[in-house]
RNA sequence: UCCCCGAUAGCUCAAUCGGCAGAGCGGAUGGCUGUUAACCAUUAGGCUGUAGGUUCGAGUCCUACUCGGGGAGCCA
């Protein structure tokens, strides 16, 4: 079909034309008695488009009848607008109705709750919160592969069907074909029984993958430099504003990094992200500025100027305990931080991003490099004003026996990570990687409060809808 | 999973001490010579989340449940 310029296209452009098409969905309709002014979007800008329909125009009784939420195609002359309120309308020749709508469409001319938007998933991209927020969630998908990619790294597809259970993060959702109704058991001799999972399709458990990490560090022990983006699942119960059960993850793994590499590359990669949507979406950021969070396009300038903040674990827990505040949770040394340390953190002691480095092996994962003291592994968790953590990395342990002896030593299975130790039997190397969760990257990015409203179909506890 | 708060018209919310169910927006109809979340007039729209209980009388008080929100935990 002809589809005509997009509407982004035809508000920049340089001058009148005298024959343009533009089609899109209805957003705002006025009306007066000899004219009608009918606003469409067709997602390629936050801004409408004016079509203006006069008397004298064969389709004005067709367009008076129009509804919010009809989808039209619009021939017309491009010509500058009488009105205040934008550069350019069209006068409309012909208005093709591609589609309808009716008094009951849900989307009204005023501000909607997200909890009212979240009931409809369907239609909210139509408003112009959740498209800003979607265009700004593609520009910085766009803005991670272009960061990595200049960087030479590669995109590597870790598996989203795994039996391992990248420990530490989380509970797995089961992938299997038996029947739920008639699982087949095994006799323990004891008196209990276990799934046979002998009879399942992949002859053992197998579930979604809570982290593509440990597949992406096989791929950095050859391909040097890797990175990962793609959904990852948690089964856990959690019923809050930061968590899903379907997320989109990025997961870097390098080759011949540090800790500080790490870091150094963290840093650098969210200020690569934050300058590029900043650039990118001027127009979604001053309207999520204006109606969401005044202070979005301040805090995103910031990031982009300022150094992020570089705090050992152990300068974190003295500070957080010289500062006299009275926490829920008492600080000491060994504890893992509480959101309310983290907030206090990064919001009122640093006021900036803050990297929180080297913390007690104890609360960390095995696959975390342990430091010469003994008592700490090489672990990296940025903190951010408002979202608290949204990186986690580590130097990874690339000695083969101290990998061992913590595999070991927290009660792992070392069969089931065989794999995972064959790359430190066979040319280890020193290497380093961060998880980040993408849905709370666009948290920030866009100064949303709920993360299930930056992810096109939200999945938590009891919803799956759409 | 735990704690707190909420649920009234399509949406956002009122309803005093337990005493007739309301407004704005949206819809429909009409008006208005270019509007900007247009404006003016008329109008329709309700088993007050569900199930019980207390009471002469319950939107309002009590109990349970369901759903939603916030906080916490788990985590990214």
């Amino acid at each position: 079909m002809k589809r005509g310029e997009k509407i982004r296209k035809l508000l920049e452009s340089a001058g009148p034309i005298d024959l343009v098409r533009a089609c899109g969905w209805i957003r705002q309709k006025r009306q007066s008695k000899g004219v009608t002014f009918i606003e469409i979007n067709d997602g390629s800008t936050i801004h409408n488009i004016q079509i203006v329909i006069d008397e004298a125009s064969g389709d004005f009784e067709t367009a008076n009848a129009l509804q919010l939420g009809a989808c039209l195609a619009v021939d017309g002359a491009l010509c500058p607008s009488q009105g205040r309120e934008q550069r350019y309308e069209i006068k409309a020749g012909r208005i093709e109705v591609l589609g309808s709508s009716s008094d009951e469409y849900p989307l009204q001319k005023k501000k909607h709750s997200f909890e009212f938007l979240r009931s409809i998933a369907h239609l909210r991209p139509r408003t112009n919160t959740f498209g800003a927020v979607f265009r700004i969630r593609n520009a910085a998908a766009d803005a991670i592969h272009t960061f990595f990619q200049s960087k030479g790294f590669y995109y590597v597809h870790t598996p989203i069907i795994t039996a391992s259970d990248a420990e530490g993060a989380g509970e797995m959702f089961a992938v299997t074909t038996m029947p739920l109704e008639r699982i087949p058991f095994i006799e323990t001799g004891d008196g209990g029984r276990t799934i046979d999972y002998s009879q399942d399709f992949f002859r053992k458990k197998a579930g979604l993958t809570v982290s593509g990490q440990l597949e992406g560090e096989l791929f950095a022990m050859a391909l040097g430099d890797i990175y990962t983006f793609g959904p990852t699942f948690r089964a856990e119960n959690s019923n809050t504003p930061r968590h899903l059960a379907e997320f989109w993850m990025i997961e870097p793994e390098m080759a011949f990094y540090d800790l500080n590499d790490n870091v150094d590359l963290a840093e650098e990669f969210i200020k690569f992200v934050t300058a590029h949507v900043r650039k990118r979406c001027a127009d979604d950021l001053d309207f999520l500025c204006k109606w969401i969070d005044p202070t979005l396009q301040t805090r995103l300038d910031q990031v982009i100027d300022e150094s992020f903040e570089r705090m050992d674990y152990t300068e974190a827990i003295k500070r957080l305990d010289a500062s006299g505040k009275r926490f829920e949770y008492p600080v000491h040394w060994g504890m893992d931080l509480q959101t309310e340390h983290e907030r206090f953190l990064t919001e009122e002691l640093v006021r900036k991003p803050v990297f929180v480095l080297n913390f007690p092996a104890e609360i960390k994962a095995f696959y975390m490099r342990r430091n010469d003291d003994g008592k700490t592994v090489a672990a990296m968790d940025l903190l951010v004003p408002r979202i608290g953590e949204i990186i986690g990395g580590s130097q990874r342990e690339e000695r083969f026996d101290v990998l061992l002896e913590t595999i070991r030593g927290k009660g792992l299975s070392e069969e089931a990570y065989w794999w995972y130790l064959d790359t430190r039997r066979f040319g280890t190397a020193p290497h380093a990687g961060f998880g980040l969760g993408f849905a709370r990257l666009v948290l920030y990015l866009t100064g949303m409060t709920n993360i299930r409203d930056v992810i096109p179909f939200p999945r938590t506890p009891g919803c799956v809808e759409f």
